[in-house]
DNA sequence: AAGGGTGACAACCGCCAGGTG
DNA sequence: ACACCTGGCGGTTGTCACCCT
C-alpha cells in the first residue's frame, strides 16, 4: 500500500521548518511519518475543539492513533506557536544555563524557551550542545571542567564522569538542594542550594541587580538565571498575592522591574524548582473551552492564532510582565513581529547579558 | 561517484504522578 | 486504601540528509 502524501512540515536538515503543510514530503518509510497524513485532521480538530481529553481526540477526529500519540504529535509538531528553525546562540546559552540549574528537566527548560519543545531541546542537547561543551572542556552533565585529574580530585569517586555517556543518579531529596534530575544534579546540587539561591535573590534594595555578578562560578551563573526568572515567572508565582493583584502600569513595561526588590526569595526558589506551579508551561489546558479564548490583544491574525493558544496557558495578557515574557522570549530569536518594543529591547539586553555572563562563566569554569 | 560518519529530527517506549471511582 | 485511567516526562531509537574522505 502506498502511503498517502504526508502532511508533515518536515524539511531537510538545516532548513527551517515552515508552518505550511507539505513543503518537503518526507521519506514515506520514515517511521511513523507515513501515518501522519492525518496531521491536517488533528490540527483541524484541535483548532476547532481543543484537545480536551486526549484519549478521545483520535475518536473524535477520526484518527487511527492513540491519544497519547496525538498529544505528542500536537505538542512536538503541530502546535501553532512552535518556532521552527535552528536555535540561536542565545537560546543555546540559555539552555545550557537552565540545564545547569534544572538538569534534564527538558519540559521546564522548554517552558522558558517560548516556541521550543522539550523534545527539540533534548535533541539539541544530546546531538549538539553536549559535544560543544565537551570540546570546551566542560562536563555537560555536571557543568564542571572535564579535566580528568582535577575533576576526579574534586568529585567523590561516584561523581566521576567520563567522556562517554554519563550515568548520573539523582541527588537525595532535600529541601535545600535543587531537586535536579540527571547529571546536573551531581555537583550542582551541592553547590546550588536554596540558601545560595536566596543569597542571590535577597539582596538589599540598594544592591545592584543580579545581572552583574561580581564573582565567577556557580553563583555567577545563577544570577542571570534569577534575573531571567524574576522577569519571566508569572507575577502571581513570584510575588505575594497582594502584590500580584495590582498589575504594573503599562508605561512601566519597558524598564524591567527591579528583579528582586519585590520578589520573595522563597517564591523565586519555588519558581526555579518548579514548586508552586511557577513554571511557565506551554501545555494546553485540558479544558477545551478555555483553549481558544479570544485574546483581548489586537494582534495580527498570524500571531493571533497561536496567541490564542498561548492565552489559554499564560496568565491574562493584562499581566503585562507575562506578556513581555511571551513576546520577548519569542522575539529573541525571531526578531520580527509586533513585539519589537521596549520589552523586547529590554529582554534582548538581558539575553545579551546572559550570553556574556555565560561566556564569563565558561571561562571561569575553565579556570577552576 | 561511493561509502561511511555525523547531525538533525520525529517518534516510540516505559515510568511516574495525579485524579477519580 | 486500592485500582485504574490519563497525561506528562525523560531516555532512547530509527530514519533521513548532509558532509567528508
Amino acid at each position: 500500500m502506498v502511503p498517502p502524501a504526508p502532511l508533515s512540515p518536515l524539511s531537510a536538515k538545516g532548513k527551517p521548518h515552515s508552518l505550511s503543510l507539505h513543503p518537503t514530503p518526507p521519506h514515506p518509510t520514515r517511521h511513523g511519518l507515513k501515518l501522519w497524513a492525518e496531521d491536517e485532521k488533528l490540527l483541524s480538530h484541535i483548532t476547532k475543539h481543543g484537545h480536551g481529553c486526549w484519549s478521545s481526540v483520535p475518536k473524535q477526529a477520526g484518527l487511527q492513533r492513540c491519544g497519547k500519540s496525538c498529544r505528542l504529535r500536537w505538542i512536538n509538531y503541530l502546535r501553532p506557536d512552535l518556532k521552527r528553525g535552528t536555535f540561536s546562540q542565545q537560546e543555546e546559552d540559555l539552555i545550557i544555563e537552565l540545564h545547569a540549574a534544572l538538569g534534564n528537566r527538558w519540559s521546564q527548560i522548554a517552558a522558558r524557551l517560548p516556541g521550543r519543545t522539550d523534545n527539540e531541546i533534548k535533541n539539541l542537547w544530546n546531538s549538539s550542545i553536549k559535544k560543544k561543551l565537551r570540546q570546551k572542556g566542560i562536563d555537560p552533565t555536571t557543568h564542571r571542567p572535564l579535566s580528568g585529574a582535577a575533576a576526579a580530585e574534586k568529585a567523590p569517586p561516584d561523581e566521576k564522569t567520563s567522556l562517554d555517556d554519563q550515568r548520573p543518579t539523582a541527588p537525595p531529596p532535600s529541601d535545600h538542594a535543587l531537586p535536579l534530575v540527571g547529571g546536573a544534579g551531581k555537583s550542582m546540587a551541592a553547590a546550588l542550594t536554596k540558601d545560595s539561591v536566596l543569597d542571590q535573590v535577597n539582596y538589599g534594595p540598594s544592591s545592584s541587580p543580579p545581572s552583574a555578578p561580581t564573582a565567577p562560578g556557580l553563583s555567577a551563573s545563577l544570577s542571570p538565571l534569577l534575573l531571567w526568572l524574576s522577569q519571566n515567572c508569572r507575577p502571581s508565582d513570584v510575588c505575594p498575592p497582594a502584590a500580584s493583584s495590582v498589575p504594573p502600569p503599562p508605561n512601566s513595561l519597558p524598564s524591567p522591574p527591579p528583579p528582586c526588590t519585590s520578589l520573595n526569595g522563597d517564591h523565586i526558589w519555588d519558581c526555579i524548582t518548579g514548586r508552586g506551579g511557577a513554571d511557565v508551561e506551554f501545555h494546553g489546558s485540558c479544558s477545551s473551552s478555555s483553549l481558544f479564548d479570544s485574546s483581548p490583544l489586537p494582534w495580527p491574525e498570524e500571531e493571533l492564532k497561536w496567541a490564542e493558544y498561548l492565552n489559554s496557558t499564560f496568565p491574562a495578557p493584562s499581566a503585562m510582565q507575562s506578556h513581555g515574557m511571551f513576546a520577548a522570549g519569542v522575539d529573541v530569536v525571531r526578531a520580527e513581529g509586533p513585539f519589537q518594543g521596549g520589552v523586547l529591547g529590554t529582554w534582548l539586553q538581558v539575553a545579551d547579558v546572559y550570553s556574556r555572563d555565560f561566556q564569563r562563566i565558561s571561562a571561569a569554569f575553565g579556570q577552576i
